[in-house]
RNA sequence: GGCCUGGUGGCUCAGCUGGUUAGAGCGCCGCCCUGUCACGGCGGAGGUCGUGGGUUCGAACCCCAUCCGGGUCGCCA
């Protein structure tokens, strides 16, 4: 039976109270954490988002119908409690902040009572993320969670106070807006008034962020909504929010140097972490070499090694077939592994497997100097001894090689290092290693299309010193892009956009555009550079995995109130659902049964 | 769409090569208990082993299909 809080005003949060308040009266209100009942003495933790506060009920103060009330409290009854703050005259709670203290109830209301919830509500959850998602609304009481989410909310709070003294103005753009091509899948609501019309979701706003520009506004963002119909993973989500800007007369550095005082800002305000300023950069050439991958992760070494000159003339085919295909022979060096058991590596060769290897070669160095390896016999002891050492490979260590085109080689090695490191807990999550990747290729050909697309988009700016190759060889012609990344992962891009006409025509000829094709995908944003635009340049992060990393978890879910699982559905809501027909009708849609 | 992995009382799990009545801890319910905070003591309830089919004298266990999660590859300008 609930009772009415009328008459009654929460004075403080639970761990609002302090031993200073000893001796005066307050009233909290929250949920029972737990009950224990010692027969003529009830202890009550009370819990809210603050944290825990001891209630002790005894006749004396409460009564004897308040007592018999405490009696019946069970585990999330929402309680109000009146009472005087007292110093413990039982032992200290070192573990909870307000372990020295607790309130002596005079007065007890249950305003709500709980069924038993069906896993506990605590912290460092064991509970299965489906049971959790279902009943989201009661995992959203851990503390852990709660604790995510209110860094979530200080960091925005946080970006916008920075934004504003930076003269940045926080703008909304649409959220039914016009399906794009290229890209990801878009989500599409269909338009009643336009029946077979539909409207897209945004997967960014980017678009009207340099409309924007072309209007003067001259520094904008916003915390966006942006939305991709694609697969789920623990970084994914068909939801997610980005911190989004764009400025106006600036270059690659300009929008780097904003990017690196706002983080170093709400790294130190919001987790204590001191970045150091400035942050690496490195042309996405050498993250390529270097870690085969183009968001890095610098918190540990095992670098790639080019090994194609060293095995260029040996007997072994696997090696000199990728070389005379035009690829290369790549190597990382596992230090002091050579005693993996040969499971382990197997296991290694088969995740290699999933990147596009053929072939996973490894060689390990025994304690004697002599080598252990699959493709020993193909070469001679002397070029064997030239590998190694070309991989600074010592007694005790094990060397994995990839050869096949640049692209694969890449991929497995970059790949391998990571899964490697993982094995080997190198990645340390109390290390924040930032790094901007400058440079990346303008475009990327794509097999499937047989044409070249966009790596980044279609508006993003060539190096003015490669705009020659646009015609020649435009594979090679790298942009004014970059990334932020933070231990591997990337948590913001942006570019230098296409400002002049002539080189937005050129873009999208390479890109095999028609002219009417283009201005009927990206006509208003064509149009609006004919009426005076400014050189622009912006970035995005992606908020949650920002807060993820922040907040030290492994997927985004741990960071945003009511996720999506693996299929895009929402445990909760049963979200998406079937509509009613009536509502199908009104839109002129039908539905195929299949 | 592919691959890997999981589903056993409310929760977390154990359950051998197929063999009596499927177990444990926590939670829950009842009684007792004045300084607990992982409270304690005594007693108790609670299970279509995800679902459907098959093999077998016999299935939680083996086979097939399917549903629901998790990870990942493809995909994600």
């Amino acid at each position: 039976m609930a009772e009415s809080m009328l008459g009654m005003k929460r004075s403080h949060r639970c761990t609002e109270v302090t031993k200073d308040m000893v001796d005066s009266e307050v009233t909290v209100m929250g949920w029972v954490q737990k009950r224990r009942n010692l027969g003529s003495l009830i202890f009550a933790d009370l819990r809210d988002r603050s944290g825990l506060l001891q209630i002790v009920f005894d006749t004396e103060d409460v009564g004897e119908e308040g007592f018999e009330k405490a009696s019946r409290l069970r585990s999330e009854f929402v309680i109000a409690v009146t009472g005087k703050v007292t110093m413990r005259e039982g032992a200290v709670n070192d573990a909870l902040k307000t372990g020295e203290i607790e309130i002596r109830a005079n007065q007890l209301r249950i305003l709500s009572e709980s069924l038993t919830p069906p896993f506990p509500i605590e912290e460092n959850s064991q509970t299965k993320d489906e049971l959790r998602l279902k009943y989201r609304y009661l995992d959203l009481r851990r503390p852990d969670i709660q604790r995510n989410l209110i860094l979530r909310s200080k960091l925005t709070t946080m970006v916008r106070k920075f934004m504003d003294n930076e003269g940045f103005l926080e703008i909304e753009t649409p959220v039914l807006t016009k399906s794009t091509p290229e890209g990801a899948r878009d989500y599409l609501v269909p338009s009643r008034v336009h029946p077979g019309n539909f409207y897209a979701l945004p997967q960014s706003p980017q678009l009207f962020k340099q409309l924007l520009m072309c209007s003067g506004y001259d520094r904008y963002f916003q915390i966006a909504r942006c939305f991709r119909d694609e697969d789920l993973r623990a970084d994914r989500q068909p939801e997610f929010t980005q911190i989004d800007m764009e400025m106006s007369f600036v270059d690659v550095d300009d929008v780097i140097d904003v990017n690196e005082r706002l983080l170093a800002e709400v790294f130190k305000n919001a987790i204590g972490v001191d970045v150091s300023l400035p942050i690496q950069r490195m042309t996405w050439q050498e993250a390529m070499d270097r870690y085969g991958s183009d968001k890095p992760d610098t918190r540990f070494g095992m670098e790639l090694k080019d090994v194609s000159d060293i095995v260029k003339g040996c007997g072994f085919g696997v090696f000199t077939g990728a070389l005379e295909n035009g690829g290369s022979v790549r190597g990382i060096n596992a230090k002091g592994q050579g005693a993996t058991p040969r499971k382990k590596i197997d296991a290694y060769v088969n995740f290699a497997k999933d990147f596009g290897a053929k072939w996973l070669a490894y060689l390990s160095v025994n304690e004697d100097g002599t080598y252990k390896s699959t493709f020993a016999k193909f070469m001679t002891e002397e070029e064997l001894e030239d590998l190694v050492k070309a991989m600074d490979g010592e007694p005790g260590d094990l060397l994995f090689f990839a050869a096949d085109k640049n692209k694969v080689v890449y991929d497995v090695l970059g790949n391998l290092r990571l899964e490697i490191a993982r094995n080997l807990n190198l990645l340390d999550k109390s290390k924040f290693n930032f790094l901007w990747v400058t440079e990346f290729p303008l475009l990327e050909w794509s097999e499937e299309q047989n044409r070249y697309v966009a790596m980044h988009h279609p508006f993003t700016m060539p190096m003015e010193e490669d705009l020659d190759k646009l015609d020649s060889n435009p594979g090679e012609v790298r942009a004014k892009a970059y990334d932020i990344v933070l231990n591997g992962t990337e948590i913001g891009g942006g570019s230098v956009r296409i400002h002049m006409d002539n080189v937005q025509e050129k873009m999208f000829e390479v890109l095999g555009f028609e002219k009417e094709k283009a201005y009927e995908q990206f006509g208003f944003l064509l149009n609006a550079f004919k009426y005076g635009v400014p050189p622009h340049a912006g970035l995005a992060y992606g908020l949650d995995r920002l807060v993820m990393l922040m907040a030290g978890e492994d997927s985004i879910r741990e960071v945003i109130a009511f996720p999506k699982v693996k299929d895009a559905s929402c445990l909760m809501t049963d979200a998406p659902n079937i509509v009613d027909s009536k509502q199908l009708d009104e839109l002129s849609i039908s539905v195929d049964d299949k």
